[in-house]
DNA sequence: CGTGTTTGACCTGCGC
DNA sequence: GCGCAGGTCAAACACG
């Protein structure tokens, strides 16, 4: 970090300096040490990033340590049980064992109605073994190398999704209409948060600009869009789950950020980006990056869910994930926490910080917390 | 006065 | 083509 460099703005003082001559000097000095606050500030975001990125890989290499061990993990990625979707559909991923995998009877229906989809359905099963596989063996420099081909991924999409206008002007070609339309169709990551406030605090700044009462949903749905930057595509919509647990929100984040995230949302970014780079980069690599995401979450069950519309990935927060979890190490466990943050003291600070998302209290996390807590006591 | 919220109107995609 | 429902816009309003 840059010390304010105060003392090379100094000048002998000789005497017979003049009073607008001092002012010109103090305005100079005002403005230098501006500008290196300003680069102190860029450093600090800097840094805040390459942390974050640091706790990542140390997940990943933890991970791949304890898949080394033949620890035996399923991961299960549910067809979303939301409403948007058409059909409800459950792939069981297991490491180590045969990709093929129970089928529910309702995505039977619909693979038998027509061949297209089911040759499709058997790749994307297929691929998806095949890439668990792969994770399976994979030492941690490679587990690097992945990381890193992630970030590229993540990058390019950022490059590819821009307005809707953009996307309407750019469906000319045949060949490529359809891969292009698949990349380009918007990836929603939804949060399901059990919160009495329903304004999460995910560490960006939000503006709402319109709210509507859905046909099927009597409570109203919120539409917040980024303000931390004039540009930024990025919109959320915050739903009450249902009347009855007037608690539980469904939060749908939508599109990338165009600016740099401040450190509580970096986390959630990261994991958002990975799982909008699960849905958009093709069969091949989504398992793979499918896997990448219980890193990201590994507390949390997720589900993904595959609509023509929007391909989407619910991260629920109101259920924790016990099957998923490594053997946790103290420094493992800080995932649970944003690294530049302490565990918060529990009578004190009523935030928590779940990877990155924040849910403000008072909360119904306190009994999520404790059995947190209870995990890390006994396995430590 | 600047910023955020509310809310009715409008736009757009989709199913029939 | 029409109607419906979800999503967005933008003027009016509230608030610090």
């Amino acid at each position: 970090m840059i010390k304010e460099e105060t003392v090379s703005c100094y000048q002998p003082f000789d005497g017979v300096m003049g009073e607008s001559d001092k002012e010109e000097e103090l305005d100079a000095t005002k403005a230098k040490v501006e500008k290196v606050r300003e680069e102190n500030e860029k450093l600090k975001l800097l840094l805040s990033t390459i942390l974050n990125n640091y706790n990542s890989l140390q997940m990943h290499v933890s991970e791949v340590l304890r898949q080394q061990q033949g620890a035996s993990i399923e991961l299960e990625v549910d067809r979303d049980q939301s409403e948007d979707n058409d059909f409800g559909v459950d792939i069981s991923l297991r490491l180590g064992r045969s990709s093929e995998q129970t089928i529910s009877r309702k995505e039977e229906k619909v693979v038998k109605a027509s061949d297209e989809k089911e040759e499709r359905s058997k790749k994307k099963r297929s691929s998806l073994g095949l890439g668990f596989q792969i994770q399976n063996c994979e030492d941690s420099t490679s587990k690097l190398d992945y990381l890193c081909r992630q970030v590229k991924n993540v990058n390019a999409e950022n490059k590819c999704v821009s307005s809707r206008k953009d996307v309407k002007s750019a469906t000319n070609e045949n060949h490529q209409e359809e891969h292009e339309q698949t990349s380009l169709k918007k990836t929603r990551v939804c949060v399901k948060a059990t919160c009495e406030d329903p304004s999460i605090n995910d560490g960006c700044q939000w503006r709402k600009y319109g709210q509507k009462t859905a046909k099927t949903n009597p409570l109203p749905r919120a539409y917040y869009r980024c303000s931390m930057s004039s540009n930024c595509p990025v919109r959320k919509q915050v739903q009450r789950c249902g009347e009855e647990d007037t608690s539980a929100f469904m939060t749908t984040y939508e599109g990338n950020h165009d600016h740099p995230l401040p450190m509580e949302a970096t986390h959630m970014a990261a994991g958002t980006s990975a799982a909008a780079s699960l849905l958009q980069s093709g069969s091949s690599s989504s398992s793979t990056t499918s896997a990448s995401l219980s890193y990201y979450f590994p507390y949390h069950h997720f589900s993904i869910s595959t609509t023509n519309a929007h391909p989407t990935v619910t991260l629920d927060l109101t259920r924790p994930n016990y099957t998923n979890q490594s053997p946790i190490s103290s420094s493992s466990f800080s995932l649970n926490f944003s690294s530049s943050e302490p565990p918060p003291p529990s009578s004190q600070d009523h935030t928590l910080n779940f990877g990155g998302l924040r849910t403000q209290a008072p909360l119904n996390t306190d009994s999520l917390m404790a059995r947190y807590r209870m995990r890390l006591s006994g396995q430590q």
